[in-house]
This record gives structure tokens, C-alpha cells and sequence, in this order.
DNA sequence: GTCTATACCTGGATAGAC
DNA sequence: GTCTATCCAGGTATAGAC
């Protein structure tokens, strides 16, 4: 792999596992192998290293989510994708939280540059399940409910961050899917 | 007020503002008007304060919560006045988010020894939400739903500092009051 | 109890040899 | 393209005068 692409594979881990701010150069040079210096051959500073490890997140998001879409299915079907994120990654979820949710948290409190771009992430998932909802026939609340749900998703992963509780998010996921399947036959 | 409690006030709102890591001893030193190395005089190192903090965070929660409860009133209308937080501080909450998730949340990222305390700021409120919920006559289920309330909450408390709106706020309390109100009613 | 001065470390970032 | 050596700012923490 090309040493930018390991630097920044490596970044996006460690901001996921440890934070932005506390990932140092040395603990990125140490997982790839490189030295400090070495860095500024491929990224201008930390700061740019975060904006490529956004714009990564971005590109794979947006590919999970067309791949959702092309998948054929009907939208209470792509929906419940979305939800069942909380169980294909619950292990990671419950050791680091939301890889979206806590970045944002985290550069909203060091009123860092990139924070707009981070909660971007967010409009991502938030305009594609408006989507679906309006291909539900919701099309007046249809970014409520996206934001509905993106809430509930977001409550859970905290919440299994800090018990560490593999039943309640399922629990959670259950709730959801039945909130999603009395929505699309329009009982609610 | 006394030095200790100065410098205790300060950290609290500092570490809620900017987060635990990123407030530095200036900062705080700064805020209260005193120089660093007075510090030491009053605390052991920084993880003191915190842990001083987090015990000051404690007794006045738990302060909240019996002041809730001697107030008299139905379970319905306590668990309530949890939901309302949303609305009572909901400017601090867009700005900075929940002060007990995203102080959990970045412990986590840190590995830090007082993650259990700071969890134990959230057990608290679980604890006391089950209670009503039993006083509701949902024995079985009641640390469930307080665990699906406190999600809520904390999922709310998330997006609204991602995308500070306050509509958005007040129409997730509007649904969580309804939840609520179906629960006391029997119907859910 | 509060101050100044300072030690010591680690952070990000730069210069220049190879 | 990668390294070593180094700089400088800022962090926590300590010593000791007042």
C-alpha cells in the first residue's frame, strides 16, 4: 500500500479508537512504521491529515449508501440497513461509540475548522433516509423522521459506548424496525 | 467563595465547554484569576479536579432528582421533568451537548481510570427513571424503558449539537411526552 | 495560601542529509 | 521518499520565596 494511504488508514482508526486530539504523530508512526518527519512529504499538518480522513469517511459512506440503493428492494428495506449498522458494527460501537457522532462532539468542543465538514457526514445519512421516507408516501415529514431515527441511532450508540450492553442494542434495533414497519404500512 | 470551590466551578463549566483534555491549567487558572502553580495548594493533578467535578456533577443530580421526587406529583409527570431538560437547556446543549455523554464519550477515547464515574453520572438517572417507570405499574420492563429514554435523550442531545435546531429539539420532546403519555395510559 | 521561577516532557512542525 | 536532528510552544507538575 502507497505510505499516504497506509498514514491515512492508520489515522482513521486511531481518531475513531482514540480521538482526534489524542492521536499524536508518533502513535500513527508507530502503527505504520514510518518516522515523524516523514509526514510532511505527504500531509501539510495534523489538521490536513483530519480533512483526508473526513473526506475518506465521506467516500465510503456514500458508497455504502449507493450500494444500499442499488441493491433494488423497497425503501422500509433500505431503512432497515441503516438500522441494523448498530448490530453489524455493535462490537466497535460499544468500545468507541459512533465514529460520526463522537468526532463531531469532539471537534464542536475544540471549535476546530472541520467541524462543518464533519457534521456533513451526518447530512449524508440524514438526506438519503429522507429519501426513503419520501418513497414511503411521507413526503411532508419525511426529514423528520430522517432525523428521528439518525436521533435514536445516536442515543443507542452513547449509551452502548458507556454500559456496554449487547441485549440493549438489540432491544433498541428491535423497537426501531417495528417503528420503521408501522410507518410503512401507515399506522403511524 | 472559597479558592477550591472557585477553581472546582470553573473546571466544571471548562470541561463541559471545551472538553476534559483540551481545558489546560491556564485556562482554568485564567477563568478563576489565579496563577498555576496555585493550583497544587488545593489539588493533587488534574485527574483530581476531575474526579472533584464529577462527585460535584453527582451531588447535584442527585439533588435534582430528590428535588423532582419530593415534589410530589405522578411518575408521569417526573419523568417529565427529565424529558424537559432537553427544553431547559437546550442553548447549552447545541452548543456543547449533554455534559455526562460527551464527558463519557471522550473518557472512552482516552482510556481514562474515572470512566466508571462518569458512567455512574448516567446509572443514576437510569436508576431513578426505572423507579418511576415500576411506580407506573412496568415493573418488568422499567429499566428498559428508562434505558430507551435516556437513549433518546442522549440521541437528541447529539444531533442538536451536530445541527443546532431547536425545532428539532422541541419536536423530539413533543414525540417523547406522547411516548410517554401512551405508557401511562397503557396503550404502549 | 499565593506567588514566581523553573523543570521536564511531549506535542506539532522544520531543515537538511541521504 | 525517508531518515535524523532539531526547534519551539505548550502541557503538567515542582520548589521555594513571600
Amino acid at each position: 500500500m502507497p505510505t499516504r494511504e497506509h498514514i491515512l488508514q492508520a489515522a482513521d482508526q486511531l481518531f475513531y479508537e482514540r480521538g482526534f486530539e489524542s492521536t499524536s504523530f508518533t502513535n500513527i508512526a508507530d502503527t505504520v512504521g514510518i518516522s515523524r518527519g516523514n509526514f510532511y512529504h505527504h500531509f501539510k499538518s495534523k489538521d490536513d491529515i483530519l480533512e483526508a480522513v473526513i473526506a475518506l469517511r465521506t467516500e465510503r459512506t456514500q458508497a455504502m449508501l449507493d450500494h444500499w440503493e442499488a441493491q433494488g428492494g423497497t425503501p422500509e428495506e433500505r431503512i432497515r440497513c441503516f438500522i441494523h449498522i448498530l448490530i453489524a458494527n455493535r462490537t466497535k460501537i460499544m468500545a468507541h461509540g459512533c465514529p460520526i457522532g463522537t468526532l463531531s462532539s469532539e471537534l464542536a468542543k475544540l471549535d476546530h475548522s472541520l467541524l462543518a465538514q464533519a457534521t456533513s457526514l451526518f447530512t449524508l445519512f440524514r438526506a438519503w433516509l429522507a429519501r426513503q421516507f419520501v418513497a414511503l408516501g411521507r413526503k411532508k415529514d419525511a426529514d423528520t423522521l430522517a432525523m428521528h431515527l439518525l436521533a435514536r441511532s445516536q442515543g443507542v450508540a452513547t449509551l452502548a459506548n458507556a454500559f456496554h450492553d449487547k441485549a440493549f442494542v438489540q432491544s433498541e434495533v428491535d423497537q426501531m424496525n417495528q417503528w420503521l414497519a408501522a410507518i410503512a404500512a401507515g399506522k403511524q
